[in-house]
DNA sequence: TGTCTCGCTTGCAAATTGCAAGTGAATATG
DNA sequence: CATATTCACTTGCAATTTGCAAGCGAGACA
């Protein structure tokens, strides 16, 4: 990936494909937000089985464009520990909005479907939810302080 | 692309990314929806520059994905026109959020600032206005049908 | 009956991806 | 405290995909 400079057109679709639009960055925002995962280790480890280096060229990319910060881990210096920004944060409509319609139309879905009907029937609040979750360290679906749990 | 068929999981956002989250892919919904345009020569002159090999296997992978059909133009039966499918126009409140989150984040963003403005406070009535007026042969900025000329 | 337009296809070089095997620093282990 | 292991990457390389330019057949047009 190296058009991150090039930038093809002022279109906010456009703008949006160029930030993120690879079949691989919402991945990562998607681990975070869902499954709490914070670690380049910890995304390696999804199972739709990311390449090494293709994982590191995106966070690098992600990072640069202000959508991650990297801190190293206080408690194991080895690690990195990869957090949302608000601009990520500010990603969650979309990422909602691709699950919506992947749920619908993906037979196989994994989406629980309990969990669509609550973000279609609550959207805003449920997105601000999401947010503060994730805000505060936690995740949707893992994790003791996840949403789900929460909301059981 | 030949990934067609691989299904790295069932998680519905890479479902959503398996089947649009290419760079491409939502362009030419894009061009659709907002500039009305139907025929593979409108697509292939937008500012994006497309090259004609990846437009041709995009469109094909769109119709067999059954996100839009291809009907031969009645007038000229040389042209072809692509049309959205239910399941195309479905995919509006992606857009939708995509475009309102480069608006935020693009400082150079084409995007009207009154209309986006106007989708975020009445997002609902407005995703289903564009959905009305596409299925109905307008686009949302270009034409004599265009949404926009309705509301002003 | 040409000539042009339209929607593609084909060939090929360049870029990107995916896989496997490192590498160096920090931590756990004996 | 020496050694093994873990962690976050990097590197090399083959295979796939992209991007560009040049066709090409069928329908419109003159």
């Amino acid at each position: 990936m190296k058009h991150t400079q090039h930038k093809r057109s002022d279109c906010p679709i456009n703008f949006a494909l160029e930030t993120f639009g690879d079949p691989w960055s919402l991945l990562i925002i998607r681990d975070i937000v869902y499954f709490g995962k914070k670690t380049y280790g910890e995304f390696l480890e999804s199972e739709e089985g990311m390449a090494t280096n293709i994982l590191a060229s995106r966070l690098a990319r992600l990072e640069q464009q202000g959508i991650l910060v990297r801190k190293s881990s206080p408690s194991d210096k080895r690690k990195e520990e990869y957090v949302l920004t608000e601009k990520g944060l500010d990603l969650l409509p979309v990422l909602v909005e691709m699950a919506n319609w992947s749920a619908q139309y993906d037979p196989q879905t994994a989406a629980p479907a309990a969990w669509i009907a609550l973000m279609q029937a609550e959207r805003e609040k449920m997105i601000q939810r999401i947010r503060e979750t994730v805000q505060s360290g936690g995740s949707v679906f893992v994790g003791e302080k996840s949403l789900l749990s929460q909301l059981v």
